[in-house]
Formats: structure tokens, sequence, C-alpha cells
DNA sequence: ATCGTCAGGTGATCGGACAACTCCTGCCGC
DNA sequence: GCGGCAGGAGTTGTCCGATCACCTGACGAT
């Protein structure tokens, strides 16, 4: 699993294991960390290396270090649900439904109004992108990996033609973890097909600069892609 | 200003220092940091302190760390738009007119829908704490500081009556920042009474559960406050 | 029973040493 | 003259051991 170990920092690779530890669950909130000579004896590595960890987690919000007492976990609702790391372990152990939820519906949310943005604001370069998009999603019907590919390259066109930096940082690592899914739904047959059906009318509409056709356009894929979701989920 | 100078940990002192020099523009994007010895000879700290808090400043985004040449200054798009210290630090300089309006952009866009959800997932517990929060700012029409710990209360209700962790973590930090451009318009005459309105009709629509009501409310609401944000930093 | 004191455990900071990496420079072969 | 390779200076990465600061709980005095 961890075999291969690229070369990264050893801080980081530290930052991985704990994060992956408590949000898989084997560290409960409020439980109490392991101090630092012992995770630096666990991990085979320094303290400082552990210590810089330990900031990092600290950042991300999973865990409250307190000089003297311990360091102890914190609850799921302090944690940065923008993480990608975060959302990276989520993904790994299956997130949980209500996680789940919360994403697509913040997705939906955002995502909307930035094509209704992009539609007002895109420039040639953006919409010749979206078109591009489409003509890899077109050719790549068979092939879902490809497809996936032009799937990201769209959103994120969208994203930039918005022009909005606050935005941007909003739906870019809720995108990461979607992709996944998304991935998951484009192996079911006949999604493909209507999924490009779905960003032609995105496109369209953003090409004739009509921001309220771009938000109804996506407000339709984003529900159809939702309903996909949260059947695969069930029935797994 | 600084003298009181709360017990915090150095690192994080030094975190403080460095944000605000580079959101301020004393670092130039791009430009190299200090060696890490020089860092630690300038703030008078360990080098350990040092780097505990060049791994804070990486993870906000705000530097790229690479071993064996220095530490580079990343542009701002590589920020974290998101984080309280930026945030403040944006604030201390005056934000720039596209920061600030990404993120009344953003702000509008997430919360309207907030209202919407809150109008329909809100218990009778949450309705009260809306009416109490109102009723605070009836009661304060002459004490602008006190109407916004009201004000506060309230849109932070709505935002946990919406039950959605992400949009949760998405709208806190903004607020924490918009709060404060908030305590400025506040002291126009004539902003209070009508912001008590414009409360009232958003709490009126939350508690007949008419969400296209209460994120109607609230748009109205939001386009008169980002009106008179930019009216103030205009005429600053 | 209450409160102060004290000791043990834990994180915080320090200073120094060496390893690993990057980049530049100058040498060497062609 | 040109290209490539070796080496050295500079910088970050990691390790180590010691000491300081803080919190908690136990113990004892009142």
């Amino acid at each position: 699993m961890d075999a291969i170990a690229a070369p990264r920092r050893l801080h980081a690779q530290v930052v991985d294991a704990v994060v992956r530890m408590i949000v898989g669950g084997q560290l409960a909130p409020g439980s109490l960390l392991p101090t630092e000579p012992e995770m630096s004896a666990r991990f085979g590595v320094s303290r400082s290396v552990v210590r810089e960890a330990l900031r990092v987690l600290g950042e991300k919000g999973l865990i409250d270090v307190r000089h003297g007492s311990g360091t102890r976990v914190t609850t799921p609702d302090r944690w940065d649900a923008l993480d990608p790391l975060i959302l990276a372990a989520l993904r790994e152990r299956g997130p949980s439904a209500t996680v789940l939820h919360d994403l697509l519906e913040a997705r939906t949310i955002v995502e909307c109004e930035v094509a209704a943005l992009a539609a007002e604001r895109a420039n040639p370069q953006e919409r010749d992108a979206l078109q591009a998009a489409i003509t890899t999603m077109r050719e790549s019907l068979d092939d879902p990996a490809r497809f996936v590919t032009g799937d990201s390259a769209f959103h994120l066109t969208l994203l930039r033609a918005a022009r909005n930096r606050v935005l941007e940082r909003m739906t870019q690592p809720m995108h990461e973890l979607l992709s996944y899914a998304q991935a998951l739904t484009d192996a079911i047959p006949g999604v493909l097909t209507r999924a490009l059906a779905e960003h032609e009318a995105i496109a369209d509409a953003v090409s004739r600069r009509d921001p309220d056709a771009a938000r109804n356009a996506m407000r339709t894929h984003l529900a159809q892609t939702q309903r996909d979701i949260i059947a695969l989920t069930e029935t797994t």
C-alpha cells in the first residue's frame, strides 16, 4: 500500500498517515494522540518531523495541540471540509452519506451560478476551450477514462471563466473528490451520451451569453449526476 | 498595538508576521524569502520555530518551499482565499477592489441559498434564535456595535439551520471579514433601520417555511449591503 | 472538605550537526 | 569554440539531546 512511497518529505508522509487514521476512524475524535516522542519512534522519524506534521494537521483542523496536556483529535465539524487530503481520505473509506450529500448540495449551489457568471464573462478562448472539451467527450463515448478528462476540463474552464478566485477556491477541492464519483457513474451504460448532451446545452448557453439558460442547463446536469451518484452508492 | 502580546506560540507569531508581510506586499510574489537561518536570526527564534512556521505558511498556499533552492512567495491566485489570517491581513491593508468584489459575489451566491435551505430545515429553536437576534437589533438601533452582534448572530444561526457543513465552512471565514465592513456601513445613519426591516423579512420567510421568499429577501438584503460597502470603500 | 504545593508528564524552544538537493561555475575533452 | 561533466557553495531536510514552560493530578497541610 505505502510500499512504493514517493520521495516526498517525511513530514508530509506522516501527515498523510495520520490524516488517514483520523478520517478513517482508527483515531476517535476526542481521543489523545500518542506523545511526540512516541510518534517519533512509531514512524521512525525525528521529533522535529513529527512536530512539523502536527503543525500541518492543526492547520487542517484535525487536531488540537495543548501545551502541557496532550494532543487531541477534534470532532469532525472542526475539520476543513474543503481540504484535498481530507477529501481524499474520505474518498478512500467511502464518504458517509451526509458528507456526500453536503458536498453535492454545495456544489450544485455554487456551480450553477458559476455557469451563469461564465456565460457573462467568458472570452473567446474560453469558449473555444469549452468546445474542445466537448469534442474530447464526443470522441470518447466508448472510453470512460478519457471522457472524464474532457469532463474535468469542461468544468475547470467554466470555473476560470467565471473570474472569481473565491468561487474557484471553494469549488476546486470538491471537484477532485467528485470527479472520482463521476468516474464511477460514467461506467454506467448510456450515462455518457446523456452527459454529453447536457454539456452541449451548457456550452450553447455560454456561447449565446445567456446566463439563465446556462444556470438551468447546469442545474439539470448536476441533478442528473447527483441521482446517478446516489443510486450508485446505495447499491454498493 | 501588539504591546500586550498574548502568550501565543512563537511559530504562530512568526506566521502572523510573515502573512502580513506577504499579503501587505512587502514580500513580492515570486521573490525569495530570507533563508531559514536568516529568519531565525531576524525574528530571534530558533530554526525549528521558523520551520514550523514555514509549514503553516505553505499550508495556506502563501509560499513554495523547494529543497536545495530557496523558499519563494507564491502568486496570490495560489493563496487560500478563505483563510482567516489572510483575510485579516487583507482587511488591515484595505482589501483590493477585486478581492472585495469576489468575496461579496461569492457570499451572495452562497448565502441566498443558505437562507432558502434554512427556511426548509430550521427547527423551532433556531427560529426562536432568529427572532432573538432581531430583538437584539431592534433594541440597539442607536448602538451600532451591539447591532453588529445581533446581525452576526442572525447570519450564523441561519448558516447552522441550513445543516450543511460544507456551506458552513465556505461562508464562515468570509463572514469574519465582511462583518468588519458591516461595522463600517452600520455607522451610516438610516442604514440600521433599513437593515432591521430586511432581516425581519428574511426571518418571516423562514418562519413561514417559504424558501423562495427567504432567498429573495436575502438577495435584497445582500444587494443593499453590497451597495453600501462599495460606496463606502470608494469614498475612502 | 478545601486549598495550596509539588512532582511527573507533555509540549515548546533551543542549538548544533550532518545529509540531500539545486544551481552555478569552471574545468576538461572534443 | 562548444558541450558536458565535476565540483563547490548555498539552501532546505533530518536528526539529536538538552532545557524550559505548562497542565494535571496526587498528596498533604489547614
